[in-house]
DNA sequence: TCCCGACATTGATCCAGGTCAAGTTTTCCG
DNA sequence: CGGAAAACTTGACCTGGATCAATGTCGGGA
């Protein structure tokens, strides 16, 4: 484990507040690992030993049933997955692949659970984390059932433009693909959608995303505070994609 | 409040550990009060003040987004409800509204903050619910986007058949209305669908719902573990309709 | 018990979005 | 670089499910 690492996992909302000796016997039993890209880390079914802590990289979280399957969410560093299954001990519900080359700290479940017994703010920034993220999963559950496609997408850029203080342009921060399958979509039908929206505000030119008529788009997108945020939720990974990066 | 009340609620995997001075100051802070059906008790958007303990009646969770409107689960006696604004001191996400005549008894949630920060056992039990109120609603999510509707129309019979120990008859908890809008469908649609699905194993007459035959609608539903259960986190209230019962 | 309003079913029709099949562009590696 | 694989786009077509409209049925209150 690098030297550097382990204050910016220290920062983490998780960890900020908890008891120094207790972070350390945590980071004491934990270790560090390097997954190439493309690789399936997590299984969905197995148990749940560890919670993941992304230092560099990126993972896709998805769900697989028959032969389908979806994205549920896309983690990137410096946060943590499936604090969920950890804290039930319970099988993974979603299974989990490295989309790049990622460093990431796993930590033994039993470790959380002790610790979160005997250290108060520990066990306040998990149960905070933990209501964060089912607020986030209830959003994005609404945003489902409630909007259709159309109306997703373009909620979707306009959300990502406000996370950067109503930035007019700004870089997609996964694929499409993916994109599309966490939107509930098909590729195709994202991809025309997109151009159906070039009327109503925004235009997408591969991965960069432009607000030409904001106005407009909010007309159509409707963004709502209690789907779309301003979302204090979001922080953990409840289910959304990662923040966006304003075009360089 | 009624005497017998009290017992009941204690009961819950919520309180059940508590120290009983603490669930005694709790209670001590909180009211009872009865809703006639058909209210809207509570409307998204709203602060989050009180944890709600259903102890009669039956009340309905949905979300509104511009005209639209879908259920999000239906809460039965004896179960507690918004736990996850509560923790975070947040907006609720969803509105409730009564189906019947119910009387509920409303926690203030800063009594419930402070409690879980003193009583060890308390705060095992919070986040043990809401981690399973996070699983819940992840199940129903993956249910909703890599199932059609005759899926999930299938696999919602058979799973509350399999929750009374295969049970080749019961009757459904709610009205079809509600079960259409839980399943992210039109009742026009549920309708028809439910009249396909006379062809593989499942029957529903009314309220009564009848297996016919197990396999075949085993074979079409595909039911699965990380899905549908058996499902040890369905107890709290993360997205569910209630439990079925067993046919008179 | 009757009646009204809400729920449920059924039929006809429409359309959003999925599927299939080519292309085209981008990305990644040797 | 160069070439293959993956991602993306575009077009044609189809279908699952929504919508609209009409009728049937049930449950609860006067």
């Amino acid at each position: 484990m690098r030297p550097d690492d382990l204050p910016e996992v220290r920062r983490l909302p998780l960890f900020q507040k908890m008891e120094a000796a207790n972070f350390d016997e945590l980071v004491g039993k934990s270790y560090m690992q390097t997954f190439p890209a493309g690789l399936e880390m997590i299984r969905q079914g197995d148990p749940a030993d560890f919670l993941h802590v992304m230092l560099e990289g990126a993972v896709e979280l998805y769900a697989k049933w028959g032969g389908r399957e979806c994205t549920m969410a896309v983690v990137r560093p410096v946060s943590t997955f499936i604090l969920a299954a950890c804290i039930k001990d319970a099988p993974y519900l979603m299974s989990a692949r490295t989309l790049e080359r990622s460093r990431i700290i796993l930590i033994p479940s039993a470790g959380l659970r002790e610790i979160f017994r005997r250290d108060t703010e520990f066990a306040v920034s998990v149960v905070t984390e933990l209501a964060a993220s089912f607020r986030s999963i209830v959003r994005n559950t609404k945003g489902l059932k409630l909007r259709n496609s159309r109306e997703r997408v373009a909620s979707y850029l306009l959300r990502q433009s406000r996370l950067l203080d109503d930035a007019p342009s700004y870089r997609l921060p996964v694929e499409k693909r993916l994109l599309a399958s966490y939107l509930g979509m098909t590729p195709e039908n994202l991809s025309r959608t997109i151009k159906t929206l070039e009327d109503h505000g925004v235009k997408v030119d591969g991965m960069r995303v432009i607000i030409t008529d904001r106005k407009k788009l909010v007309d159509l997108a409707q963004p709502d505070t209690l789907i779309d945020g301003p979302d204090p939720d979001a922080l953990g990974t409840g289910s959304s994609l990662p923040p966006v990066q304003r075009w360089a």
